[in-house]
DNA sequence: AATGAATGAGTTTTCATTCAT
DNA sequence: GATGAATGAAAACTCATTCAT
């Protein structure tokens, strides 16, 4: 219960990001639900008031984890090949092993943006923009292919991969389901099926 | 006060139908929040338990309101092109006249198929392979192209629309910001960018 | 934790004064804050939801707990009188005899009638009105003044009292503090204070 | 962030005067409610520890402020007349032209004086008699009334007037909403019925 | 003296669902 | 079949106050 101060601007910054991490631990606990700011409060171990001296409202916290998401997913990009095949890969493959950043991501538009202040929203979607803009920087050359024109393609094909994965997000026993019932059709396969949109669209066949 | 029993089936499809437009015109006056079972039952003029003897839980309800919204955009479409492009267009500009059916839709999987049983899941993804399926049935003898590539293709043009009209429904003042910020970037149009996506899909340049 | 069902009018009458009586008890037991809803629900034995198939809102269930005592209140008034000083004095006493209505009285145009619809609103008003007219109607022939004349001065009177009472109802610990320190010039006395105003107003010396 | 101490007596009572208005300004734009100390803090440009170093409690600064109004109040009075009436009329019409002073009055015994040390409790008191006292002392001569008389109706009128006002202050939607439904007779009005009461009370027909 | 990070109790209201009548 | 009274969990957010720095 002892309360430990963060009072310089870097203990500061310490604090926001324990609370972040708990959000997403719990977050990657269940999936399906927005843990509570209770939960998150306690999980980071400070009370219910102090997320609130760092996050204006529940949906700017979930925002900061996402965009905290977006940071690391953007590190984590290996920019070592030529082949648009390849890159298109490690797109799909890097997203599929984040399920947490999809989830929040799909989330973001519909429920996260609303109660929020423009300046957050606007922050939020910048990180998202310099993201996409950053990985088209370091492509364009590689693919010989116009800047401008990579950075669309980011911005359409991230689109696409939120879209492909509110369907395929369902659980197992559904997805048995679809396939007992002849329904393979609408059953959808996030790298399958994503890359099936993504490569035509970066001119594949 | 009056209460009147709906002892012959039609009669019953008939209350169960009136309940799923009073759900519907709820749905189109508010569109960022589903109303509440009271609200739906007050509109349809009855008792909030009646709307339980008609549907298991509340995503039931929500989903056969899709799947009402489904049926209706089958029969709305015209097949009466040879050009894919065109078929393209229609596809796009039909989903977007119907704000409600996407709305839900991109609902679907995330919220109300969870509350559900295996049953009224399966019911509704029978539905939407069966719309699916039925515009492939029709199209592939005049886009001389195998039926089961159509299907597929169909199936994942959907995917692409759902997640497209995510980013794309944004409050307009949202919009203005992005614009007034420089995030054109990040500013989708659901037409243009829904098109931008798919044609490559189709096979067009 | 047996659910009772009051299907009949009748029968929800009596729950609704079963949940207002369990209001006034609490607030008879400590005048300096209103209940919280909780603590009201728990007193009248219903769960918390069931108030608010009740009563709108908290606000309106403490009106409603007002115009209760009110009409009390109407029905005690003894009017076997002549003279005007035994009536005001009627009046002080029956009032100071009901701190718990009072203590509503007061915190009424400020607290209670804010977040309340109109409709409640004007029915707590009629209340009142009804019950100084009511008053006014039953004494005017025995004080041989005018009507109209009477159920204006019924309102002005009720107002001072409502006045007198902020003052008067501080803890005796500070009324001896007042004393103590010289200053009984503002140490309020209900009765005393409140009929030197009042007596001046009905025409007595 | 630059901390500026203040040493001398002087600036200790310049800060706190600052505080004063800053709480002043805030309830002046919004007099429903009183401000939160953040807010008060935060126009005043001080920490909200800051506050508390110069009151005890948000009870105590805001009964600080009533007294500095009660000051301002005192000085602002004209003592050029010998008619009861326009005394009156000034009385009145004063305290009309001060809602935040009648809005802090009516709360002090109920709210403000609550959370407050018997010290504090006292100064209050002490200020507002000596306020009446004040205006007795200079007007008796003039009314060639006894002091001790003049002092005791000073502070039945002022008890008045508080009363008056609790029902003065609603909503014009609401005052409008008496007229429309006949009710005009407890829809008060603070100068006419503040004045029917104070006129019998200073012996005027 | 001044700061402002941290606390955490406290409360209204909503609403899906049940089930006695 | 229809009703609607009853349930009670659930949760975001506020804010006066403290106190380490």
């Amino acid at each position: 219960m002892g309360k430990i101060r963060s009072t310089s601007l870097e203990e500061k910054e310490i604090k926001r990001t324990m609370i972040i991490n708990a959000a997403f631990e719990l977050l990657d606990d269940q999936l399906d639900k927005l843990p509570s700011i209770s939960e998150v409060a306690k999980k980071a171990g400070v009370a219910k008031g102090t997320v609130y001296t760092y996050f204006e409202t529940k949906e700017e916290l979930f925002l900061s984890v996402l965009l905290s998401l977006f940071h690391e997913w953007a590190k984590s990009f290996q920019f070592d090949t030529k082949k648009v095949e390849h890159f298109l890969e490690e797109f799909v493959d890097s997203l599929l092993a984040r399920p947490v950043l999809l989830k929040l991501a799909s989330k973001a538009p519909v429920v996260l943006e609303r109660n929020v202040s423009e300046e957050v929203f606007l922050k939020y979607r910048k990180g998202l923009a310099k993201l996409l803009d950053g990985v088209a920087e370091v492509m364009h050359p590689k693919f010989e292919v116009p800047q401008e024109n990579l950075r669309k393609k980011m911005v359409l094909s991230y689109n696409v991969l939120i879209g492909v994965w509110q369907n395929y997000d369902i659980s197992s026993d559904l997805k048995n389901c679809l396939v007992a019932n002849n329904l393979e059709i609408v059953n959808i396969d996030f790298k399958r099926d994503g890359l099936a949109i993504l490569k035509p669209l970066w001119g594949l066949s």
